[in-house]
DNA sequence: CATGAATGAGTTTTCATTCAT
DNA sequence: TATGAATGAAAACTCATTCAT
């Protein structure tokens, strides 16, 4: 059979797994869920992946490859440190937004035990473009003296939180919401 | 009279299970293993917690009884807004950061099996205080105009992204980074 | 203490037992709810009896030894065959009503894993009044000529399934029924 | 295609639980043994029963059903009521002798914790066959005057009381044996 | 490759029995 | 003796993984 279909049923299980650990967390992950949710056969899911740890464990470096590069998407060098720090973590916001199973899976794999020492520094690489921006902010002197992974914490943490209270059904989160939450941020952060 | 069935073991056993949890997760979570970190038998742990299950819930609520009740001790309303709120704040930054393993055992629930719609709702209630004063802010004009809940997140966010970085190794939090911290946050949602 | 009471306590374990065992077999006997039943303490059982299977074992010869000796008490050799044959099965019948719990736990034991080679030969005991009693037929020639097993079989089969109908809901028996049926299965085995 | 859930499975399950519970009765009975027994893995069997009351439960009502159907069948309208009633009698008494494992489980379930409300109402379907005949009986006059549960009584218990002892070693039943005990039988309940 | 029934090791849960009080 | 909490071996049940089709 054709190559593309192969990619195409991974595609399917990396989904249906990232569903199910979005509802029901990585406790009730069970393969025969997986399989059925792909619409496949539990078997088949084993065609791919030997096991359960290397399912996950590749799923965890897809989203993290995908993610890294899509949100990152378009910063302008030329821009200034303000306007690129803003699309940057707008776009971040939006991604986060958009692929809530994909941030849930990332967030519940940190506590698993699959989590291994190598894919913790593999980890910061998520946020590399993030830090590089902020270096250049430092440098520029518009943003304020504090260690990077402080300032980080500052704009990431409210993002997180955000989609966590939609989730929850107390917040509504709207483009407006998002536009001034930034600013409040901006004012935390800038020098 | 026989052996006293004793709430003291009740505490050991929670303790085992948060223990448990942080360090390897929900999904790892194993009775007999609860029953040896709490050095007791298999069958003791089921005398107390009809099943796995309940354990769990029951683990739950009384995290967030007690955790509700200790990070707002001593709030003076005589305080001015801004004082009272960073008291708060800090307390609450402490409280997590001393109790990470309920903090950490709080977070996985979220995404867990065990959450149903009752328990979902009762969560709200752990961040009661905050959005008490966080009222108070905004009826005496020292607040910026903002959802409350978007307040609240720039306010937490930060502090659970902080704790998780400090986990990662990539942070080192001081009560030095803690007092620049708030000042930073204060910046931004002060009116 | 005194002797009196233990002797009451073992009374008191030995109808707990029965009474769950007519309730809901011997499948689902635990010594726990034989205690409670007793209204003792699980421990104080194991006073009077070693284990489960001499509970049950003593039990078995306790109820044994006293139905035989009762229900047979008062036969009067100088009576005619019939009247002596009436006497005793209606006195069967009667006490196996009375005695539903105890008779319950014998038809039980039967089909247990507690019966051994040598309760099985102890069984027939309780029916050698009968036996007896058959025999002196045979020899006056008023009873049919045919194994005495079969000929018990056709006197106590209806008693037993007559009482399983009452226990089920399907028939009421009264003194009346009784008299009747003693008059049929008469008819069946007389000379 | 994969290994196909076959029917056949079902009934070797059915089958090793019936043997299991005829030699060692409903206490002993263990999911493991009815898997070993029918040369299956555990967790086969739970694949087509949801757990151990399940099994029990269908099995009651497969043996019933299939009961009630093979030894009324053949019962001619045309043959006078007395040759019906042999004949079904006959059947029945050599089913039960027959299917002895099939008889001893549902004797066993009666006075289990398994025995619902539902399951005590369809146990009277068992003797339905015998209860119709016996309702022509009366109409045609050939029959004693008494309520049907009774004369019932008077037919199958001696049948179950004959099996059992069969069962002790105390009796051997034979064709000659069977023919003997209708016609004692009848001559008790025949007008 | 695809399927999904079968497997059996691993967990949860029960319950006879012990033992500290 | 009496108590009933504690114990842990044994039974019920689950689920990742295999394998016959």
């Amino acid at each position: 059979m054709a190559r593309v279909k192969d990619d195409q049923k991974i595609e399917l299980i990396y989904q249906a797994t990232m569903g199910l650990v979005m509802k029901h967390g990585f406790t009730a992950l069970k393969m025969a869920d997986v399989a059925a949710e792909a619409g496949l056969a539990t078997g088949t899911v084993y065609i791919y992946f030997k096991d359960k740890e290397t399912l996950i464990n590749q799923l965890y470096n897809y989203i993290r490859e995908k993610s890294t590069g899509l949100y990152a998407e378009g910063i302008d060098e030329e821009d200034s440190f303000r306007k690129s720090l803003r699309r940057l973590w707008k776009q971040f916001f939006n991604f986060s937004l958009e692929h809530s199973a994909e941030a849930a899976f990332l967030e519940q794999y940190q506590r698993s035990p699959y989590l291994t020492g190598k894919s913790k520094k593999e980890n910061n690489l998520l946020m590399q473009p993030f830090l590089e921006l902020l270096s250049r902010g430092q440098q520029e002197k518009r943003l304020v003296k504090l260690e990077k992974e402080v300032i980080l914490s500052l704009m990431i943490g409210p993002v997180h939180e955000m989609i966590r209270s939609q989730t929850n059904g107390s917040l509504k989160i709207t483009p407006t919401v998002i536009d001034s939450t930034f600013e409040l941020i901006w004012e935390s952060v800038k020098r």
